[in-house]
RNA sequence: CGCGGGGUGGAGCAGCUGGUAGCUCGUCGGGCUCAUAACCCGAAGGUCGUUGGUUCAAGUCCAGCCCCCGCAA
């Protein structure tokens, strides 16, 4: 099949390898355009781009869909099927209609939950104990697509947004490639979503990983896994920020919230719901990522100080 | 020139007013104990990021460079 690939993060590139692998002929990737990252604002490519480099894939890096120029290409392109994987744009209605077997979406819940732009990292967030991907038929709306097919996958313990990330842009890959040949085979059954079962992902922002001692700790558990490895959770001692890379529920004995009760070869911190949570892994402001105990070593927090 | 913290034995830190390095922990050996993140004794391990400068003498002052990190974007 004839296929544009519109995706552009890391998350993205299996899904268009797998693409490639499956025989398609992948006219064109779509892709963010290159942005400054880090400290030193370097311009850095998404990694689509660079895949799509690496194998001789004409890139389009268009700042925006509806000023007819990508229009123009996708037409003298005629693709068959668009793909879309964590691209980072709406697509306008126009784009929608021009392929033969329209558009198709991963995403990364079982839809309708989840829908927006941050679904992996809210399913750990929000304590849900399974997620999935689903691929759809896109539509004008945000998520909002007919759904084609679905794959449901534990949320373990062990997760993190990281894991997560991984092991779901596989199951994208493989389910989107499954998923397409079904439709050559004209086996999909398209099947409309249940608007009242509709949750939603908002783009994820710094301070929403700012924990809050008087929720309980398994729900900060949650956010400490969720929002790893960006944007990490954090809290503050003072007036010095704590990064929490790691942490997990503990007995509670005492103490107020955020309150610490334990400070001897660990850093407790006392929760709401008379709850506690230890914290395993840290970044002092300034510093690397460093175990708890190691932090309170060199640089101890006094047992009751208040955590904000 | 966006703001700021930092590079000291395996880990985390101290060493701010210059005179060859200290703390907590870990490691190794030994002791004590029913037992312990317990305690006691002993040991190993550091060209103090790098280059140059000032000085009788620099981790400690000065200049340049490299690297790590928080904020902001």
């Amino acid at each position: 099949m004839r296929i544009v690939f519109m995706g552009t993060p890391e998350y993205s590139v299996a899904t268009l390898a797998a693409l490639k692998n499956a025989g398609h002929e992948i006219c064109a990737v779509f892709c963010q355009p290159d942005k400054p990252v880090g400290r030193k604002q370097i311009l850095t490519p998404p990694q689509t781009k660079v895949f799509a480099q690496d194998n001789n894939i004409p890139v389009y890096q268009p700042h925006s869909l509806r000023d007819g120029s990508a229009l123009e290409i996708l037409n003298s392109i005629m693709p068959d099927l668009i793909v879309v994987v964590a691209y980072g744009k709406i697509l306008p209605k126009v784009i929608l209609d021009l392929p033969k077997y329209g558009c198709i979406n991963g995403h990364a819940s079982i839809l309708p939950k989840l829908r927006g732009a941050s679904p992996i990292q809210w399913a750990i967030v929000s304590g849900e104990k399974k997620t999935g991907v689903t691929v759809m038929k896109m539509d004008e709306g945000m998520d909002t697509g007919d759904i084609l097919s679905v794959r449901e996958t534990d949320i373990l313990p062990s997760d993190t947004a990281e894991t997560l990330f991984d092991r779901l842009s596989g199951f994208t890959a493989e389910l989107i490639c499954k998923t397409i040949s079904d439709i050559e085979n004209g086996k999909v059954l398209p099947i409309k979503q249940d608007e009242d079962l509709a949750t939603y992902a908002p783009i994820i922002k710094k301070e929403m990983a700012h924990l809050d001692f008087s929720q309980s700790a398994n729900t900060l558990v949650n956010a400490v896994r969720g929002f790893y490895p960006w944007p990490v959770a954090f809290c503050f001692v003072g007036n010095k920020r704590l990064k929490v890379l790691s942490a997990k529920a503990v007995d509670y004995k005492n103490g107020t919230i955020g309150e610490v009760t334990d400070n001897r070869g660990n850093l407790v911190v006392a929760c709401g719901n008379n709850t506690a949570i230890e914290f395993l892994i840290v970044q002092p402001e300034g510093s690397k990522a460093m175990r708890a105990a190691d932090m309170m070593r060199g640089n101890p927090i006094e047992l009751g100080t208040v955590l904000k």
